[in-house]
DNA sequence: CTGCAGGCCGGCG
DNA sequence: CGCCGGCCTGCA
């Protein structure tokens, strides 16, 4: 068992609010998370985290990164609410939500997957691809399945695809397949691309828009200053700014929130979500 | 039955 | 260019 002191970490809305797909909620604060090569189970138990894993091959800087344990969300929310006092309720609420560091493969897959979708649906179709083409992995007496590479998924069909329940998304993930595998995209180099570059390289891929792209370099690749604008963030920036068109809203969240507007909008959206009225 | 879920594509004006 | 209909699927 590994043991990792934390401080202003709230596991259960980190997990739960929407970024990551592939965790299993045991009973109440206790996950069984597949993150890249190994399957983890995570607790929170006063201010540490108790880690779990079938691999404890240099598992505790993989759930540092993977949780991204090092950045000071506490800082970043203090300047949003001195920004604009009208998020405070937004960002007190979503306290301790860390920004998780995901697989850049597995969030274009799944936010390609994403499009007009409901999250049980992803979920669903995330876990099939994963047990027909990932590795199984035994944990504690459990079967699971690791997300399979793109090498893994080279060959598979828009059937075989359309078998997993992604529907009309099928033709994108083929495609992306293909691009990934005969080196006419690369995932690695948009680590290195400003914003808006890696923006409109996305883009160039079908099946990806506006959206899945700013929520793909939100969630994988550690880009703060991008717009996910979906139904739920529209609705609380019209109740509570009166701003309403997608153009508006960027411009918009970009004056006020600048490079974390991203996570601005992420707290908007948890609690849009998950506030109870 | 219809509508909708954290959109995107393609065609048309 | 912007606008808008259609779209797999599962569920209320």
């Amino acid at each position: 068992m590994l043991k990792i002191k934390i401080n202003n970490f709230d596991l259960d809305s980190t997990m739960t609010c929407g970024q990551a797909f592939r965790y299993f909620k045991l009973e109440e604060g206790s996950y069984d998370i597949i993150l890249k090569d190994r399957v983890i189970n995570v607790k929170k138990e006063d201010n540490y985290l108790l880690i779990d894993s079938n691999n404890y091959d240099n598992l505790e800087n993989i759930v540092i990164d993977y949780f991204d344990l090092n950045t000071n969300y506490e800082t970043i929310g203090k300047y949003l609410i001195e920004k604009d006092c009208l998020l405070k309720d937004s960002v007190e609420f979503s306290k301790g939500l860390n920004m998780l560091r995901q697989e850049p493969f597995e969030m274009v897959v799944s936010y390609i997957i994403s499009a007009n979708n409901s999250v049980r649906n992803i979920t669903n179709s995330l876990n099939d691809i994963s047990k027909r083409f990932g590795k199984k992995v035994i944990f504690n007496e459990k079967e699971y399945y690791l997300f399979p590479t793109f090498k893994d998924l080279k060959d598979v069909t828009k059937e075989e695809f359309r078998n997993c329940k992604v529907g009309f998304r099928d033709s994108y993930l083929v495609e992306l397949m293909y691009k990934l595998n005969n080196g006419l995209f690369d995932l690695d180099s948009i680590f290195s691309m400003d914003t808006n570059t890696a923006l409109e390289y996305l883009k160039s891929l079908k099946g990806i828009g506006t959206k899945v792209a700013s929520c793909i370099l939100l969630f994988a690749y550690y880009k703060f200053d991008v717009f996910p604008i979906d139904t739920w963030v529209k609705k609380i920036v019209k109740d509570l700014y009166n701003v309403e068109g997608e153009e508006n809203i960027k411009n918009f969240a970009k004056e006020k929130y600048g490079m974390y507007c991203g996570i601005a909008l992420q707290y908007m959206f948890n609690y849009s979500r998950n506030k109870t009225n």
